[in-house]
DNA sequence: GCCAACGTTGGC
DNA sequence: GCCAACGTTGGC
């Protein structure tokens, strides 16, 4: 039984690698989306790994892996009405939005950009090159993940 | 259950 | 800042 690979969208103006390099564990909380939801609840395991992409970025790229070091739980800043992503429908009773905590594993000497995976044809299978592809949680192949580190330490 | 309006994401 | 793509909401 082997871990699953994923791909972690998150803008570095509101947490970036070295936020969470800095912060040790990170609570990858506010996704309010349902198929990334239904990603962290139920298929996420510990010990998975993580591509961190910075997204809304000069340039977007993969910054470096990160490991899942807590498995879905519910996400409590959707039930405090003052967090980032407050969402009244979701109570600690009820909880609609669920989240993991994730931990730096490796950084990367090269950052891989978006253009670098589009330009390498080992990658074009990604869903992150998929149009309109918006998911903030999405897997990616074991293959793919290897292919990025590659990369990333080159 | 359809679909228009609206909001958000995210690359450029 | 623009805008294409997509998800969500709500009227009917």
């Amino acid at each position: 039984m082997e871990g699953n690979y994923w791909l972690f969208k998150s803008e570095p103006g509101s947490y970036s690698y070295d936020d969470l390099v800095k912060d040790e564990v990170a609570e990858w909380d506010g996704v309010r989306n349902f198929q990334a939801r239904n990603f962290l609840r139920d298929s996420i395991k510990h010990g998975d790994h993580v591509l961190f992409y910075h997204s809304n970025a000069k340039p977007t790229a993969v910054i470096g892996t990160a490991l899942v070091v807590r498995e879905g739980y519910p996400d409590y800043t959707a039930w405090q009405e003052h967090s980032d992503h407050p969402d009244p429908k979701s109570t600690a009773d009820n909880p609609i939005w669920y989240m993991v905590d994730i931990k730096p594993l490796e950084k990367f000497s090269n950052h891989v950009s978006l253009q670098e995976i589009r330009n390498n044809p080992l990658l074009e299978g990604m869903l992150l090159l998929k149009r309109g592809m918006r998911l903030s949680v999405q897997p990616v192949t074991k293959e793919e993940f290897n292919i990025i580190c590659g990369m990333g330490r080159s």
